[in-house]
RNA sequence: GGCGACGUAGCUUAGUUGGUUAGAGCGGCCGGUUCAUACCCGGCAGGUCGGCGGUUCGACUCCACCCGUCGCUACCA
């Protein structure tokens, strides 16, 4: 019987469309939930959607539309991009999903029932105006995020899970699976910061909104989303939390791995668990945290316009050649790095250049010497030996890596393959054999090696890039294989080469391709910079004046504070700004400097700023510089 | 502030319990080849393994300190 193997991604939160970052964990766990297959595991790949919380309620009614019509949208979106990158999930759940939705209420019931849930006080700090509570670490200088206004101490009724009480199990589940939390880095974060200072309670009901599942027996409270969102784990493979568990829960359950961004770590690592030993059920084997896609030249931001989509990209180069890509270019423990020029590098060299023209060289040399039909004649020499090791051996050493998670490391493995088929083309130079009547059956052995060789390795590529694997084996007449005759050579007799051979990756002109993109980004932004034009009402709501320094010190609590005493007229304000990377206090002093003055006063690090120094930032060379008039002018003037 | 991680060739990075000439890919330079998507193959470039000490017969790998970068520090997901 095949061994069973239950992964999942972390749901995706339904507050907008997903960026190539978030689209490249789907892409991770799809390699791994296919290379598992190919392995022959009875493989149960589950992902979905996120979809409850207070965010989602405000998008959805700043968008003007229900919740539920917002969610299905954005979900529907989530979905058809996962499709589109070839994500072979078994299940995609919606935590809107009517069964889940009800497991989830039975889950909060049967916690309550014994006593792992209580009801108490949530004591936090409540803007009025706002109807928000928010916790210290929230608040902004002491004030509201969202409108700046002073808050209070307040409490309001809640339920808590009683953390406390598992965090010794927890500790011991660590000790014993030293493996649970990778990269294991992770792990310290996790005793060090919570688990040795004490675990608090956990507030796991909210009532300041409504769009949740509402618990049932209490309905003025919501079930907080973690809650609600880490049990689709167990919702989406039949939990039942009386106990009438479904096939695929008996059958799944626990996953071996969890593979989620290095940002929820925390939920996953400590509430999940703990959960999960509340409810009297299996812990998951492993977490896995990767690390982040970035994008070059700063954060992605959809203000700015320069977000990257996976489909988007897919568009442009194909769905293969971007899953590629972002495996590729995340290193095991850090984040990677992704840009148009890499990725065309990428495309060029390793697909185009190492995998593509050996299939297509070979492919081309099978056609032209035999008519597109190659078979095994026997005349082999010692240099093959080198060439059936390295293919032969290729497997092992990628599987070895793919079990570390180091999938970038294991196609690197695969790539081995081609490059040492390309060597021995060069090594047996089939265009001379060809010359030579009597070494018809050289060339023939030669270029079945080939072709047994490529089949290898796009079996073994084909997890990762499974459209242009198949296409590989297409052109050579057979299908790819699975592992268990992997490490064979000439599983097939003979080879059928097809006539005129797709090319299986174009090489793409780099310096054009960036010339184009260029245009096109300009283009955009001047659109961009007609639909953004504002009245002169709107400008003048804002008022700028010239501002002289007279004191500036560091504000000692804080990394990037200057506090700014200035005269504006015969006005002396205080104003905190975060320009202390750039700026040392002697060098503002005297200045004359541009300032908004009607800026609703915020309080940072306990001082009340009252005022905002305007900066022009140049992102690219770090440089930040404050503007200040070009002729000597009095201060307190008012800038137009 | 507390805890922790990292800093290896121009770039991205491997380096297992300390042990002979520190590996790879990309880029660069030189040479070879022509089956192929101006591809492929070979060679070279020569990095004080962040800095300074220490332990050791011997350290990129262990310890201390310094410099730099980054992460986590709880109820927004």
């Amino acid at each position: 019987m095949k061994e069973k193997f239950y992964l999942t991604t972390a749901i995706a939160y339904t507050s907008g469309k997903p960026h190539v970052g978030n689209t490249y964990e789907a892409i991770l766990s799809d390699a791994v939930a296919r290379f598992k297959r190919r392995q022959g595991y009875d493989v149960f790949f589950q992902t979905g959607t996120d979809e409850h919380g207070q965010k989602i309620e405000d998008k959805a009614k700043a968008a003007g539309k229900s919740p539920k019509q917002f969610v299905d949208e954005v979900a529907g979106e989530i979905k058809r991009i996962w499709d589109k990158m070839e994500v072979s999930y078994d299940k995609f759940i919606r935590t809107t999903d009517e069964d889940h939705v009800k497991q989830i209420q039975k889950i909060f019931k049967k916690l309550y029932e014994q006593g792992d849930i209580y009801k108490g006080e949530y004591e936090g700090w409540y803007c009025k105006p706002c109807e928000s509570f928010w916790t210290e670490s929230q608040l902004n200088g002491g004030k509201c995020p969202d409108c700046g206004r002073e808050v209070k101490k307040a409490k309001e009724e809640a339920y808590f899970f009683k953390m406390s009480k598992y965090a010794d199990r927890l500790m011991k589940y660590y000790d014993e699976h030293p493996e649970f939390i990778t990269p294991v880095s992770r792990k310290n974060e996790m005793i060090n910061n919570f688990l040795k200072p004490g675990l608090q309670d956990l507030c796991v009901s909210r009532s300041t909104f409504k769009w949740g599942i509402p618990v049932d027996f209490d309905d003025k409270h919501v079930v907080y989303v973690w809650l609600d969102a880490l049990s689709n784990y167990i919702t989406g493979i039949g939990y039942d939390a009386d106990g009438n568990h479904g096939e695929n829960y008996k059958k799944y359950w626990p996953a071996d791995v969890h593979i989620i961004g290095k940002d929820i770590i925390r939920f996953h690592t400590i509430y999940w668990p703990i959960f999960l030993m509340a409810l009297g059920e299996p812990l998951p084997k492993k977490v896995y945290g990767h690390g982040w896609l970035l994008q070059e030249g700063g954060k992605m931001s959809k203000s700015v316009g320069n977000v990257l989509y996976a489909d988007d990209l897919a568009d442009t180069f194909g769905v293969d050649a971007i899953r590629y890509y972002v495996l590729t270019a995340m290193p095991m423990e850090s984040d990677g790095v992704i840009s148009y020029e890499s990725i065309i590098d990428e495309i060029n060299g390793n697909l185009a250049n190492v995998f593509g023209n050996l299939v297509s060289r070979t492919a081309a040399m099978i056609n032209k010497y035999f008519g597109g039909s190659v078979y095994d004649a026997g005349a082999f020499e010692p240099i093959d030996q080198d060439l059936k090791e390295v293919v032969c051996g290729a497997y092992k050493k990628a599987a070895a890596k793919m079990d570390e998670y180091r999938i970038a490391d294991a196609i690197e493995q695969v790539f081995t393959v081609f490059r040492r088929a390309n060597k021995y083309i060069d090594e047996t130079t089939p265009w001379i054999l060809s010359k030579d009547e009597s070494k018809k059956d050289r060339l023939k052995t030669v270029l079945y090696n080939l072709a047994e060789s490529i089949i290898i390795g796009a079996s073994l590529l084909n997890p990762f890039m499974p459209k242009a694997t198949e296409k590989a084996a297409e052109i050579f007449g057979t299908k790819l294989r699975d592992y268990d005759i992997i490490e064979t050579f000439g599983v097939n007799k003979e080879y059928k080469v097809v006539n005129d051979a797709e090319i299986l990756f174009a090489r793409i002109d780099k310096e054009k391709f960036m010339e184009e993109l260029n245009a096109k980004q300009q283009a955009n932004e001047q659109v961009k910079a007609q639909e953004e034009l504002i009245g002169i009402e709107d400008f003048s709501k804002v008022k700028i004046k010239i501002a002289k320094v007279i004191a500036c010190e560091k504000v000692e609590k804080s990394k990037k504070l200057l506090k700014l005493t200035v005269k504006i007229g015969d006005e002396q304000r205080t104003v905190v700004s975060g320009i202390s990377n750039y700026y040392t206090p002697e060098e503002l002093i005297g200045k004359k400097l541009a300032m908004i003055v009607n800026l609703k006063p915020a309080k940072l690090c306990g001082i009340e700023s009252q005022g905002m120094i305007i900066c022009a930032e140049d992102e690219k060379a770090g440089v930040v510089a404050y503007l200040s008039p070009e002729k000597d002018v009095e201060e307190g003037s008012q800038v137009f």
